[in-house]
RNA sequence: GUGGCCGUAGCUCAUCAGGUAGAGCACCGGAUUGUGGCUCCGGAGGUGGGGGGUUCGAGACCCCUCGGCCACCCCA
């Protein structure tokens, strides 16, 4: 007996019942996406590996043990992308889109090599939006508002909350990361392991620690918002204003800080609580040196990614509880009876595609008695079932059946079949 | 990488002091040899995740392993 292969841990299949749910949100996006001016990008799954570590940062957990790394042919490090910002600045760099401002939105699939659990997988899909040039906050309040454009025609708006920080410049942070080292160093004792251990490498994330007791010794550390550099404050204060002025509510949090080491200045999640642990749908921030850094001349960014396995799971979630709308595979479910039967019943199909575009037909296929191809058609939920047997083919017509409403049965020639089809079905 | 829970029919789950498995739904067929849905009758489908051990005998007990879910870490 040979052992199935299965799926990669963490590759899902997305399979018919999901796709509905997958298909409008797309749908959605872009429609969003385009009114606000932006352009679509499409970029490899694949890039070099240097582009990632020089981008997100050596020392991350990404960088440092979730990145699905292998050795091309020739020897050269690749890598199946972890999230989309570095390859589109590295597209953008490469193709010369740096010139003048620049709203740019790509989607597709990323990969980590994490343990799966609810709302997280090895290979999962976000849609991103990025802006170059833009140095001001009012773009910061532009993607920020789409976003929240988006969650209103979604109809979720009221599970989601705006998360908002500054994290500074890089020099302002690196003054706040000794002061809060020089904190923590002194009641190292206190903190939890995983604390300790970021202390070293990475003591900034201390401060979102899901931990009680470190977040109960961070409340007497010294605060990110007082080592803010002029710029970054007042930038921060004219975002606020911006969103107050559109009526858009927020929670500052100022121990939001992200995982990334490109961000800086504003930085922002849309998070949920009906998702068990992993509640952030959306997250994004400015990130002014990565062009720079990766050797385009310097042009300020910002952008922000969302991950559409929890926003489907968001959107099932919600519409469960609500009114389940089943919709059918098929409006019609064609059968036949006998060989020549079929033969007329495909041709008449066939024309009926040419007459009724945007009509979901189903011919029936494989054979089997009329009574089990009836079953079908009725398991289609199909509305009507054409039925083609000896009397119709001598007759020219076909038998129109109502699988639904008390309706019965009626005999069609087959030139009128669109126009009765048309009526039944009350087609547009 | 760590921890908890869990792997019995396609799906959801039973059973049992350890004596080689059962229901519902789904599927196929029939009652109705050209008419679905309801009802009734019948059928197919399982090496009980895999391997080893204890035992006369293991799906049930023990060990290992693989897989799943959830959580930590981290992140969308």
């Amino acid at each position: 007996m040979v052992k199935n292969i299965r799926a990669i841990r963490g590759m899902n299949d997305i399979l018919p019942d999901e796709t509905p749910y997958w298909q409008s949100l797309e749908a959605c996006v872009r429609k969003l996406l385009r009114g606000y001016g932006y352009g679509e990008i499409r970029l490899p799954i694949v890039e070099h590996t240097e582009l990632f570590k020089r981008s997100i940062g050596e020392v991350t957990d990404i960088v440092e043990k979730e990145m699905y790394t292998f050795n091309d042919r020739n020897d050269e490090s690749l890598t199946l992308r972890p999230e989309g910002t570095a390859g589109c600045v590295r597209a953008v760099i490469q193709q010369g889109l740096l010139g003048t401002p620049r709203r740019l939105w790509y989607s597709g699939p990323m990969f980590r090599y994490e343990r799966p659990q609810k709302g997280r997988q090895r290979q999962f899909h976000q849609v991103g939006a990025e802006v170059f040039g833009i140095a001001t906050p009012d773009i910061d309040a532009e993607l920020i508002l789409l976003s929240a454009r988006l969650w209103r025609e979604l109809g979720i708006a009221d599970d989601v909350v705006l998360e908002l920080n500054s994290i500074g410049s890089g020099e302002a942070r690196a003054r706040y990361r000794a002061a809060l080292v020089d904190y923590l160093e002194a009641r190292r004792e206190r903190l939890d392991e995983d604390s300790q251990r970021r202390l070293q490498g990475n003591p900034l994330r201390i401060l979102d620690s899901k931990n009680p007791d470190t977040q109960a010794l961070l409340d007497d550390a010294p605060s990110l918002a007082d080592y803010l550099d002029d710029e970054s404050r007042a930038d921060f204060a004219r975002l606020c204003g911006l969103l107050d002025a559109a009526g858009l509510s927020y929670r500052v949090n100022p121990r939001l800080v992200r995982g990334l080491d490109y961000y800086n200045k504003t930085v922002f999640e849309w998070v949920t609580d009906r998702l068990g642990a992993q509640g952030t749908i959306c997250a994004g921030g400015r990130y002014d040196g990565l062009v720079e850094q990766l050797g385009g001349k310097s042009t300020p960014g910002i952008g922000f990614a969302m991950g559409m396995e929890r926003l489907v799971l968001l959107l099932s979630e919600l519409a469960s509880q609500g009114d389940a709308v089943e919709d059918g595979e098929a409006d019609l479910y064609a059968v036949s009876v006998g060989e020549e039967a079929a033969a007329v019943a495909l041709a008449a199909v066939e024309r009926l595609r040419d007459a009724l575009p945007d009509c979901r037909i189903v011919q029936h296929a494989g054979g089997g008695s009329f009574k089990s191809q009836m079953k079908k058609a009725d398991k289609s939920g199909a509305r009507l079932a054409l039925i083609w047997g000896e009397d119709e083919v001598r007759a020219g017509t076909c038998a129109v059946k109502s699988l639904r409403d008390p309706g019965g049965q009626e005999s069609v020639a087959l030139g009128e079949l669109p126009e009765r089809i048309r009526a039944a079905l009350a087609w547009r």
